[in-house]
DNA sequence: AGCACGCCGACT
DNA sequence: GTCGGCGTGCTC
């Protein structure tokens, strides 16, 4: 009888499952994981399906599986899920199996932990260390030795010394689960009627189950995350898992804090930080159904869990849940296929929803629960235009008078102001006075940065920097560079001239030495150690400040320059979630926008504190003008380190196009960053109605497309988010 | 993703 | 004359 044979998908970059022999006496079924030759190493794979007829060509090519795994096998829902993302994005089905897998390289048993407890008489010697230790044991439990050392305030010798006279006994702990089961019971918060509505609402779509998506939109400060905790909770009674996806994990902590507050712990963490050994174990957890929620980032969509029931997907418009770099997907669209393949609830969470979500919620495809008030009787924050125009700083100056007068009085009154600048370092470019010359990347096409704190001129797409040169490379005059226009240095510079007295904190992306040191910043900031906030867009997400009732917009058009399909979404929803900082505790909050544009429709919108406004026109031009959510759009980059050898093959790409009705190729032109690292870049769009298979057509032409050699390259975006 | 194989600069 | 730089290509 001919040997078994079954095609096992490998996390490499390939597309297709390889075939391999199963030994004689292993019982192997399709999700299995198993252990495979491939090439000089042996990598972990999963059993994608039996294969009957096995392709005689490889006959002297094909290996034996090494071992099966003993691992849970990964579910067909699972499954089903890594085949539809891979063949969506158009990523190797490897790829996208490889996101699943990330559990660290061991899933062995972990390292045992040693722990003592009382087995013998007093040590013949007493002392108060000694005491201290024994006193904790006194209830007979084990206690790991070194949480036991730390509890008692004594040196681990001690416990040792207590060892080694008999009083103790070591032992081998089972190992500390991941996360303690939360109690659905444990805080129940005191709701409004509106909010008792809307939990209900929630928790009713979870004790129906299967699938079906809502959209919790509410404002800022509407306790919106207590709301979803209901749901949260009645999934953990019915024995189920919760995975509530947020957009960056690391800025959580208070989030995670007040998880706490409600369920009694903290929940399940997973994100591309966690140590290697956390991983593994949390991996195993979810997969074994230890863990109950997990809040994860979007690679958590790819956990293996036990028995999904409820999908959360918190700040759902935000941009940081399309992943760019390697598979291209957004974790918020994926969420919802996710949900419907395991047949269970989703909800997006949102005070600005995307616009996607919004229609499908406008059209009745998404329910939507709706809490329209602050809680408590908090008030929005209250906002006005600065017309730069009219009435904007001197030159060489950004904050304009008005701005200045409102910081001046929050801090007479011991409040605090944010600035919010969307701009890193301390000016985005640096030109001679004399020729105009203008410090460029070498690698890119792009200006150079100055960063003052770091000494330092940076490129933003590469990371080249250099020091400012003495002399002008183009002119050789010396000393004739002048910065043109803010960064959040530069305006911190500018805020401690105007008020000297106040402590200023620069909160941005390139300052941030580690997660925990960021935490204790925010922290700092909530407890009222700093007077004025200058930040990028770190700032804008979800913390919580109490002593915060002004916020500034120093650019409000920064995000509406470009010709990006999207801008006008991204500055409402930005500008929106930034100023919603303001006046969450005590006190009226105030935003403040600094634009040379006030009659443009977001910052109309804004203004009037319009939300529907600006959905209604929003919506209404992405209607006539044929983009998304109305049509489909993917983005082809073509690149290579040189320009001609991009422009040519972009060209023979676009003549390869397969000929279809409803499909619209533009381009190729240079992409508007058109240099990156030294590779040339263009750029083909396509588009197509809202119901066409936009992912088979784009496979079919990739297929007939010219071969690509040398170092030319091409990605693939279905459902891009960025222009550039 | 690894890890090999394969062609051009500074040294035991 | 080699050792090794990382560019391209394959892994059942």
């Amino acid at each position: 009888m001919a040997q078994r044979v079954v095609d096992v998908l490998v996390p490499v970059a390939l597309d297709q499952a390889y075939s391999y022999r199963v030994p004689a006496g292993v019982e192997l079924a399709p999700g299995d994981l198993v252990t495979v030759p491939l090439g000089a190493r042996l990598a972990t794979g999963v059993t994608w399906a039996e294969n009957r007829r096995p392709n005689p060509r490889l006959d002297n090519r094909m290996r034996d599986i090494e071992a099966k795994l003993d691992i849970p096998p990964l579910k067909p829902e699972l499954r089903n899920f890594i085949d539809w993302v891979s063949a969506y994005t158009l990523s190797p089905r490897g790829s996208v199996l490889r996101m699943a897998l990330r559990m660290g390289e061991h899933l062995g048993p972990a390292r045992e932990r040693v722990g003592v407890r009382l087995a013998g008489a007093a040590p013949k010697r007493m002392t108060p260390a000694r005491e201290r230790v024994l006193a904790l044991l006194a209830d007979g439990l084990a206690r790991g030795k070194r949480d036991l050392a730390e509890e008692a305030a004594v040196s681990p010798g001690v416990v040792d010394g207590l060892v080694d006279e008999g009083t103790l006994e070591s032992l081998v702990l089972p190992p500390e689960p991941v996360a303690r089961a939360p109690d659905p019971d444990f805080c129940r918060p005191g709701f409004t009627a509106v909010q008792r509505e809307a939990a209900d609402a929630l928790c009713a779509t979870v004790v129906a189950g299967g699938y079906g998506v809502t959209l919790l939109d509410g404002v800022t400060g509407a306790g919106k995350t207590q709301v979803y905790f209901e749901a949260v909770g009645e999934i953990i009674r019915r024995g189920k898992q919760a995975l509530v996806l947020v957009p960056e994990i690391a800025l959580t902590s208070q989030f995670l804090d007040r998880f706490a507050q409600r369920f009694g712990v903290r929940p399940a963490e997973w994100h591309s930080q966690l140590s290697q050994r956390l991983r593994a174990r949390t991996w195993g957890a979810v997969a074994g159904g230890g863990v109950s929620v997990i809040v994860g980032a979007r690679s958590a969509l790819f956990l293996p869990y036990a028995e999904l029931g409820l999908i959360i997907v918190d700040e759902e418009h935000d941009p940081a849940y399309k992943q760019e770099d390697g598979a291209r997907y957004h974790a918020r669209d994926m969420a919802v296929v996710r949900a419907r393949g395991a047949d269970i609830p989703i909800v997006l969470v949102a005070a600005t929803p995307s616009v996607e979500t919004e229609v499908n919620a406008r059209r009745g495809r998404y329910a939507r629960v709706h809490l329209a008030e602050r809680f408590g009787s908090r008030q929005l924050p209250g906002i006005e235009a600065i017309d730069l125009r009219a009435e904007g700083p001197p030159r060489g100056r950004f904050i304009a008078p008005r701005l200045a007068q409102a910081v001046s009085t929050a801090l007479e009154r011991g409040e605090q102001a944010l600035l919010f600048l969307n701009r890193r370092g301390y000016a985005p470019l640096t030109l001679c006075r004399r020729c105009g010359f203008r410090l460029a990347c070498p690698n890119c096409d792009a200006w150079l940065v100055d960063h003052r704190f770091r000494r330092r001129l940076v490129c933003h797409h590469c990371g080249f920097s250099m020091p400012r040169p003495p002399q002008c490379p183009h002119c050789q005059a010396a000393d004739s560079f002048v910065a043109v226009g803010p960064g959040v240095e530069r305006l911190e510079q500018e805020a401690a001239e105007l008020f000297p007295a106040s402590r200023i904190l620069v909160l941005s992306s390139d300052l941030v030495e580690s997660v925990e040191r960021l935490r204790e910043e925010l922290d700092d900031v909530a407890n009222g150690r700093f007077d004025i906030i200058i930040g990028t867009q770190l700032v804008a997400k979800g913390h919580h400040f109490p002593k915060l009732n002004l916020v500034g917009v120093i650019d409000a058009d920064l995000g509406l320059a470009n010709g990006d399909p999207r801008a006008a979404e991204r500055t409402f929803q930005l500008l929106h979630q930034v100023i919603g900082r303001a006046g969450r505790e005590e006190g009226i909050g105030i935003g403040y926008l600094q634009t040379h544009q006030p009659e443009h429709p977001v910052l109309r919108a804004l203004v009037a504190a319009d939300r529907d406004a600006f959905y209604t026109n929003e919506i209404e031009l992405r209607e006539k003008t044929n983009y998304p959510p109305f049509a489909r759009l993917a983005s082809l980059v073509v690149s290579a380190g040189e320009r001609p050898v991009a422009e040519m093959f972009a060209r023979r790409l676009a003549a390869a196009a397969p000929r279809a009705e409803e499909v619209r190729v533009l381009g190729p032109a240079e992409a508007p960053l058109a240099v990156v690292r030294g590779r040339h870049r263009f750029r083909l769009l396509v588009k197509a109605p809202r119901a066409f298979d936009l992912s088979a057509y784009l496979r079919r032409w990739i297929a007939a497309a010219p071969k690509r050699k040398g170092n030319l390259r091409l990605e693939v975006d279905v459902d891009p988010q960025s222009f550039l």
